[in-house]
DNA sequence: CCGCAAAGTTTACGCACGTAAATTTGGGAG
DNA sequence: CTCCCAAATTTACGTGCGTAAACTTTGCGG
């Protein structure tokens, strides 16, 4: 069992150099004759010391933290898009801090009061959306570096970066393709929980109209409050279901945890295609590619985000605005980026 | 837009009291009069202020923080352990910090270097397990209060609690079930990255044992290396129906996402039920009732284990031993729950 | 109006470390 | 052996806040 050692005085003491040596040393390892460096990193083997990351970073202008916001960590969308923020993250050398807003606004606002005292270089969030509360984000943007991740505020704020999907392009590549292969697409629409619901609901009808179509918005018979999409979209179309309705329609899901209550109520009323190989009348497809989705039976034919180059840019741009020092005021950039169709076996 | 206040000391000036007084308000809001806390309580609504984390707990005992750490939070079974642990932590009046391990013994070992260094009050872990070091483990446990939750270190720690679920009963109801309606099971187990692994395999042969069965753990033939569950369940058995193995056979899987594979693999060969009420041959159970798991089709029997219970009991026993003081070396105790068995359609 | 306790103010130190300034040490060239 | 410069040490201050001690003000009853 190593010595335990809490603080640096009584490293130096112990290794038999000086504490400024010691620290100096520890900004940069070269800054010290490497004679003395040996020494120190021979000593740091046979001792058990960490140290103290408050004492570290109260008196310097960069904590090397950055805080993460994410509305609910049981959605595999944002436990994906938290991996793909963390990794780029990491490897700028970033310590990460996450907090699950737990689909509560007072959680959020928490969220962003601990990042403020904790003094992080900067916060990527991905908001609830329309419960988010304006006032919190306002404050938060004037003191630190933000960037938007997924979805949008409900009052658009002054140079805060936003960081999303191509809804216009994704819905149209995927309102195409189903226009193409049989029947044209209803349209199944998620809870107006954030942007992105009014945003593909828009790209819907919009692709349609371009084809000359007439869009059919499915009304929801449900309550929308909740975010368990599944159970919702299964209540939805177990009633339509049930009486008869689009039973053989080709339904677009705004998200694949919709279709995956689709899926479920269409089995129940047995509208599945029988066996590999058979034709049924309904098709069904979704939106995000969650990562069940290539798993389930018929298959999920959906659409893939490019998670990867989201995190990547969240956190790019993110950077860009810390480094930038005063650029707190400069101006919002925001990057979208496409969608890969995913043709499976549900449509 | 309110005032950006720095430093107490600004706040003190800015309202017209000591900054002791201010400081003491904070401590204990009760401690002051009312006709002064009711000015600082005033002047507060009208500035932006945020205490320094950093400096607030540098120079007291406890932090408020835990820590956790999850190995894969893009598996929902982490992520709902997460929340539960999460919930009970909040209502504590914890501030809780999580980091992912991303699967990689580096990173978990990170993540405790990063809490060691946050003087986090105690850490709750959910080891990669096998892969998981064991001195850096037995290390922590020397230095911060510990809870190893889900699964067990490879080398056994002296008083450090854990808490789980109870695997013999949860196996033990499962094989039972499935004996009585049908044929007995055969099972097929999950890559042996943690202790559950193990614990269920043993849990089966043990259970079909007391029935006078013999026992059959189907042969993996796939790299057991990765964790993708679905992937690898999938193209296991995708082998052995393609070759007409166990196309009418119970199988009892590990957890719900080798199930699911195992059911999409079910699919591609024809061998799911074909429409309501169709009696298959083939069975398929799991275990953990993963959220989506009731909305496949067929929908999956499955052992729901005890979230709410085991998230907390986990912070219940962190807290004992951080308000133990000294009690780091107080005897480990062992808190494991049983499950409850959900019947559906898959067997 | 006096006196006394309660509450507030002043002053000062501590936390663990970064870092600058002044001073001392050490090892090699001349 | 002396000189010299790099490197290390000593000393000291700053970070934002908790907190103790000594002192001063406030509020209220007698």
């Amino acid at each position: 069992m190593k010595q335990k050692i809490k603080t640096m005085e009584e490293l130096a003491e112990a290794i038999g150099v000086s504490r400024p040596t010691l620290s100096r040393f520890f900004q940069d390892a070269e800054s010290v004759r490497p004679s003395t460096r040996q020494k120190i990193e021979n000593s740091l083997e046979t001792v058990d010391y960490v140290p103290n990351f408050f004492a570290t970073r109260l008196n310097r202008k960069s904590t090397g933290l950055i805080g993460v916001i994410i509305p609910d960590i049981e959605d595999l969308f944002f436990a994906r898009l938290l991996n793909a923020i963390e990794r780029p993250a990491l490897e700028a050398d970033f310590t990460v801090l996450t907090q699950n807003s737990h689909g509560s606004a007072r959680l959020e606002a928490r969220a962003v009061e601990t990042f403020l005292s904790m003094n992080v270089d900067g916060v990527i969030v991905a908001p609830l959306g329309r419960d988010s509360s304006s006032e919190v984000f306002a404050r938060l943007s004037t003191r630190l570096p933000i960037v938007l991740v997924d979805s949008r505020l409900p009052d658009a704020l002054p140079a805060v970066d936003f960081v999303g999907t191509n809804n216009a392009q994704s819905i149209d590549t995927l309102v195409n393709y189903l226009c193409r292969t049989g029947p044209a697409p209803v349209f199944l629409g998620m809870p107006p929980h954030n942007s992105n619901s009014p945003e593909r609901e828009a790209a819907y009808v919009d692709s349609m109209g371009r084809l000359g179509l007439k869009p059919t918005v499915i009304e929801p018979h449900a309550d929308p409050d909740g975010w368990e999409f599944e159970a919702y979209a299964h209540d939805v179309m177990d009633s339509y279901f049930g009486s008869g309705r689009y039973v053989d329609a080709t339904i677009l899901c705004a998200n694949d945890r919709l279709a995956t209550g689709v899926l479920r109520a269409a089995g129940k009323h047995g509208l599945l295609p029988r066996g590999p190989g058979a034709q049924p009348g309904l098709r069904i497809a979704g939106h995000d590619d969650n990562p069940m989705s290539r798993f389930m039976t018929p298959s999920l034919t959906t659409a893939a985000q490019n998670f990867e180059a989201i995190g990547r840019t969240s956190v790019r741009l993110l950077q860009r605005r810390i480094e930038g020092g005063d650029s707190l005021r400069a101006e919002a950039t925001e990057e979208i980026f496409d969608t890969v169709l995913r043709i499976r076996e549900s449509a």
